[in-house]
DNA sequence: AGAGTGATGGGCT
DNA sequence: GCCCATCACTCTT
């Protein structure tokens, strides 16, 4: 298994949110594959950086492999990939995880036995990533957080994205077909 | 199965 | 002062 190389995360955000599904992202003993993404892009009016550069949304303009982890709804954090080597303020949203290793772990950090990690802010906590990690470079040898390789034939849905007031009809969130842990709603 | 809602706090006009 | 890229729970069909 292989990390994900620097090239992968300078190509089209679009493109990027597409090839993440069926990828593995590790964190200390827990391995969860990637079966739901959903792109912004810098002149998406749902994106962060839409208005530009702020403190909050900096990590989204740093290099293509950072991580950018945001505070929502005065309770939970939400984890995203930079893309785009223009540094435009681009990056792809993690939306849910198939467990695949160091489930009891998660279920411990979750406080609970199902429901781990299909939704944004739900993979954040089961496999322990903090704001802390806002910022990080996920390319680097030393990152805790590392994106693996896997190759894998399944067929993508490419629909509109969830849970957002502005930019609604933008078709910019692709799940694995047939997966059963991707977010309903 | 679907609709409604409280929790809870930083960001930004 | 309102908004928010959410979740889990309750209440209703």
């Amino acid at each position: 298994m292989n990390p994900l190389s620097k090239s992968f995360f300078e190509k089209n955000t679009i493109r990027i949110a597409k090839n993440l599904l069926g990828k593995y992202i590790k964190h200390k003993n827990m391995i969860g594959k990637i079966v739901e993404t959903e792109a912004y892009l810098h002149d998406d009016p749902a994106s962060h950086s839409f208005n530009g550069k702020t403190k909050r949304n900096t990590p989204m303009f740093d290099k293509p492999g950072t991580a950018y982890v945001y505070f929502t709804y005065g309770m939970y954090h939400c984890f995203n990939i930079v893309t785009n080597k223009k540094n435009i303020g681009e990056a792809v949203l993690i939306r849910a995880l198939e467990p695949i290793k160091g489930i009891k772990q998660m279920q411990k950090n979750r406080g609970r036995d199902d429901n781990l990690c299909n939704g944004p802010a739900k993979l954040v906590i089961a496999i322990g990533i903090t704001k802390k990690h806002n910022g990080v470079d996920l390319l680097n040898k030393n990152s805790s957080i590392k994106i693996f390789d896997n190759k894998e034939n399944f067929e993508i849905v490419q629909t509109k994205r969830i849970g957002i007031s502005k930019g609604k009809s933008l078709p910019h969130r692709f799940y694995v077909k047939n997966s059963k842990w991707v977010s309903m709603k």
